[in-house]
RNA sequence: GCCCGGAUGGUGAAAUCGGCAGACACAGCGGACUUAAAAUCCGCAGACCUUAAUCGGUCGUGGGGGUUCAAGUCCCCCUCCGGGCACCA
């Protein structure tokens, strides 16, 4: 019988090998013509449609010219959510555009001597293609936003001039990262272990310019805070930023300076921040940032200080360029003055140390070695006193240094006995209440620099006016009112990696007129970093065509909140920090409505390939046109969901995506071998034997599994795995298909099912087999199937039986049999009879749950 | 140092709630078909012991302990890998 089959098999294999061989580099390109011929295929319908609504969103790519397997695989998951949610009957709007301002386009202008706009502008046009070949449902004709034209950035320009009016954009003079290789700022994402991205032996330089900033910092507390509603965002993501915002609540303590003999008439003390006033007792020196303005101030009267001063912040420069800031050692020079303990009254010495960081709280600490551990090393170096002032209970001689809060306090005046948490809130109360402090909170998140000395970004549409005529700000800096917008990026510009600001060269950009005085007016030069442009890129896809406004605020409050979002992590802190600033400031501006951009975010793992991620310079680059051009779109993208759950790194093995181009050619010639006789199909499917109860019983539960995927896990690898079950069992049932023993009504159900469950996955199959069969429509407007319980379920059971928790044997039982049938059964098999020889039953566990039902024998 | 992930066959992985470990694939091996190959189809496949072969048995989810009738899954400790933060007071 099984070589009858065999041979039966293998003869119908290549009889028809040739005449339905399945041949993607045919049919995608086919379908492919005919999607793009319609350019509202995949368009979202209007507001009043009366579907629910899903925004499903990818994060754009930056038009590099290379489609790389992590861009195929963060939309080939977005799409299956996009064309599963359209079979769903959810009006999906499902956009794409590119970040297209930025540092690479001005290499290759310099390198090939390309004009950045045509070099960028010839990669997108080629991304953009390959998309299309992918078979992505983006509905580009609608949505299609591109940061770097002017019908873009001049909202850019626009949202800055907001911003400048509402006091949430300043210019301040700043220390920036600087690389002398590339001539300009870089962005703090662009500097690896301290040296430039693009040259690794460059140590990044900390220069001090005149930079824009947006005032991220106002937003610090609801950014913070907001991170605890985000249930739809990773735990590692909200972490992350929760991290970088890094918010520190304590108390800001003055200290007063004891008048020193050189200078008899000095008065002003140190403010120290400290998150620890419970410990203030214990302290035992003051520790100043080397840049603190007191120690710059004695230091012009002390040369030995001076110079001590000097080294150290030299040491903290080289350590901070070289990423080491965090494992400096520790120095220090006491200063000779000493500062009033404001609790005790106790004199303690000033000392300048070099791990004291002059950008963070007051640049100023109060020094308790025996509950900080730098504090601990640095007095054990110089023998500064410790004094132990916490202590837990039961461990008053504990060694130190201790830095636990579960504790109270000893040796502390009046608040002596109280807990730390206690003591913190009443001291800094009491330090209010007289006058020398007061509760405070530093945050990391500094605010946001913008300013970039590059050509290929937005202009900051400002100037300067010459005659010191003051518009509205100091210095003569005057907004451009908006008719004025946009400031275009002027076309031909020589672009070098010397001398400041390309734009600076341009002179009729350069030369205008002060817009309030009417005088000679010098425009900035600087352009935007172009975080900004993706900072509300996808406000702008609900209405990308709008000339008069950013965007129509009914629109996007139509579509916002992003229902889903979908990147790599590595846009944790900046990118998804910037939205999100950007939102709140947009409902501020009254513009929309909700306070955050996305309700959930995925982030999915990235594409490795032996091992590591894909480089150039690793020369493991996988190339999806090869990738297509051998196994198809379909095997490609399908690949990357079967190969590992979405959020997990995902190891490119060409073997795999041959297999998954093995299976669609399987199903192919299922579909292609049965559609006429299911084509003929009338009448409804019916699980009339036990075959036909069986294939439906299948498909049902393969629907219900992957319905189930899409809107919890996305384990879309099971669900491919569900699918190739499915198709298994059906092509092992070939032979009884062939005999008729299947109605052409449950045929026809069974594969039109099939090409449905396949469409999220494999679009341009199961649009050709849609058609092959002769279906009406187009397979992805069709509505998703629904799984049928009844159909689902199992006749029979397999009863795993336990004894001692080891598997004694698997026995076969009506689903629908009662404990007494199942505690029967199971003491009735041979082989559990076997294990039971000699032995007490001391329970007999029937286990009856929704994921199956399993005997245990505990068996003496 | 702190905070997140992760570790399962030769490989990618599955096991959603504590209930049959290894689904589904890849690579491999054997067979059918073929003059041959490709393609296709059928089958085998965690390790070890036992056996002529079956049957059968033991071990097995990074390591060590624990809870439980039952642990990849829960608890405690540890190792290694990946990521984030880091003299942040």
């Amino acid at each position: 019988m099984d070589q009858a089959r065999t041979t039966d098999a293998a003869q119908r294999g290549a009889e028809q090998s040739e005449l339905l061989r399945y041949n993607p580099g045919e049919i995608e390109p086919r379908w492919q013509a005919l999607w793009d011929a319609q350019p509202d295929v995949y368009a979202a319908e209007p507001h009043t449609c009366g579907k629910p609504k899903f925004y499903c969103l990818e994060m754009l790519p930056y038009p590099s010219g290379q489609l790389h397997m992590g861009h195929v695989r963060n939309y080939a998951i977005g799409d299956a959510l996009a064309r599963f949610m359209r079979m769903r009957g959810y009006n999906v709007l499902h956009p794409m555009g590119w970040d297209a301002f930025g540092l690479p386009a001005e290499n290759a202008a310099i390198k090939n001597n390309t004009p950045p706009r045509e070099w960028t502008l010839k990669n997108m046009a080629k991304m953009k293609a390959q998309m299309r070949r992918i078979g992505y449902s983006y509905d580009w004709a609608g949505t299609e936003v591109t940061t770097c034209l002017p019908e873009y950035y001049r909202w850019n320009q626009w949202f800055f001039l907001k911003m400048v009016e509402r006091g949430l954009a300043y210019r301040k003079s700043s220390k920036v990262n600087w690389c002398p290789q590339c001539a300009t700022v870089l962005a703090n994402e662009q500097v690896v272990a301290g040296c430039c991205w693009r040259h690794e032996d460059q140590i990044v330089e900390q220069r001090e310019l005149e930079q824009w900033f947006l005032r991220i910092t106002r937003y610090a507390d609801e950014l913070l805070d907001g991170l605890a509603n985000m249930a739809g965002w990773p735990e590692k993501v909200r972490t992350m930023q929760r991290n970088w915002i890094g918010r520190s609540e304590g108390a800001e303590v003055e200290f007063a300076v004891e008048a020193a003999s050189s200078a008899p008439e000095e008065s002003a003390g140190i403010t120290v921040f400290t998150t620890r006033i419970d410990t203030i007792f214990g302290a035992t020196s003051i520790q100043l940032a080397p840049q603190h303005a007191l120690v710059r101030e004695w230091a012009k009267t002390d040369s030995a200080l001076f110079g001590a001063v000097d080294a150290m912040i030299a040491q903290q420069k080289a350590a901070r360029e070289t990423g080491d800031i965090g494992n400096i050692e520790k120095h220090g020079v006491a200063t000779g003055r000493v500062a009033i303990n404001p609790f005790t009254g106790g004199k303690l010495p000033i000392w300048v140390a070099n791990y004291i960081l002059a950008d963070y709280g007051t640049g100023a600490i109060m020094s308790v070695p025996a509950h900080d551990e730098r504090d601990f090393e640095f007095a054990s170096r110089y023998g500064l006193p410790i004094k132990r002032v916490v202590a837990a209970r039961g461990e008053e001689d504990a060694p130190l240094p201790y830095s636990g809060e579960d504790a109270s306090l000893l040796d502390s005046g009046d608040w002596t006995g109280e807990s730390c948490a206690a003591a913190q809130e009443k001291m800094a109360l009491f330090a209010q209440k007289h006058g020398f402090g007061k509760k405070s909170t530093t945050y990391r998140l500094k605010d946001w620099g913008i300013s970039r000395q590059r050509y290929w970004g937005t202009p900051i549409p400002m100037v300067y006016c010459e005659r010191g005529h003051d518009g509205l700000s100091p210095g003569g800096v005057v907004p451009l009112p908006e008719s004025a917008l946009p400031v275009l990026l002027p076309e031909q510009v020589e672009i070098t990696q010397q001398g400041g600001s390309p734009l600076g060269k341009v002179a009729e950009f350069l030369h205008t007129r002060c817009p309030v005085c009417g005088g000679p007016a010098r425009r900035e030069t600087d352009t935007m970093d172009t975080f900004v442009d993706s900072s509300w890129y996808f406000y702008r896809y609900t209405d990308a065509k709008n000339a008069l406004q950013p965007f129509d605020s009914q629109t996007a409050n139509y579509w916002f909140p992003i229902d889903q979002y979908i990147g790599g992590v590595e846009h944790a802190i900046l990118h998804l920090i910037y939205s999100r600033f950007w939102t709140k400031v947009m409902r501020d501006m009254g513009l929309i409505r909700n306070s955050e951009p996305a309700e959930r975010l995925f982030t999915q793992g990235m594409v490795i390939k032996d091992g590591a991620k894909m480089s150039k310079s690793k020369g493991n680059v996988v190339s999806p046109d090869e990738m297509i051009a051998r196994y198809g779109a379909d095997a490609t993208r399908m690949y990357a969901l079967f190969a590992a759950p979405p959020d997990r790194d995902l190891e490119w093995q060409e073997e795999g995506v041959a297999g998954i181009s093995r299976f669609l050619a399987r199903v192919y010639r299922l579909v292609s071998r049965y559609k006429v006789s299911a084509g003929e199909a009338n009448g409804k499917p019916a699980a009339e034997s036990e075959l036909e109860q069986r294939l439906l019983r299948t498909l049902h539960q393969t629907i219900a599994k992957i319905t189930e995927d899409f809107q919890a896990r996305w384990h879309f690898n099971t669900c491919i795995a569900a699918i190739m079950i499915l198709v298994n069992e059906i092509t092992g049932e070939e032979m009884a298909l062939d005999r008729g023993e299947v109605s052409s009504a449950t045929l026809a159900e069974l594969l039109r099912n099939l090409i449905l469950l396949l469409t999220p996955f494999a679009p341009f199959l199961a649009a050709e087999l849609w058609q092959q069969m002769g279906c009406s429509g187009q397979v992805f407007s069709q509505a998703w199937p629904v799984a049928d319980a009844e159909l689902a379920r199992e006749s029979e059971i397999e009863l795993p039986v336990q004894v001692n928790g080891k598997l004694a044997n698997v026995i076969k039982l009506p689903a629908h049999a009662d404990e007494a049938t199942i505690k029967a059964a199971s003491l009735a098999d041979e082989r559990v009879i076997a294990r039971l020889v000699d032995k007490t039953i001391v329970k007999h566990l029937v286990i009856d749950k929704s994921s199956g039902k399993l005997v245990n024998l505990v068996v003496k």
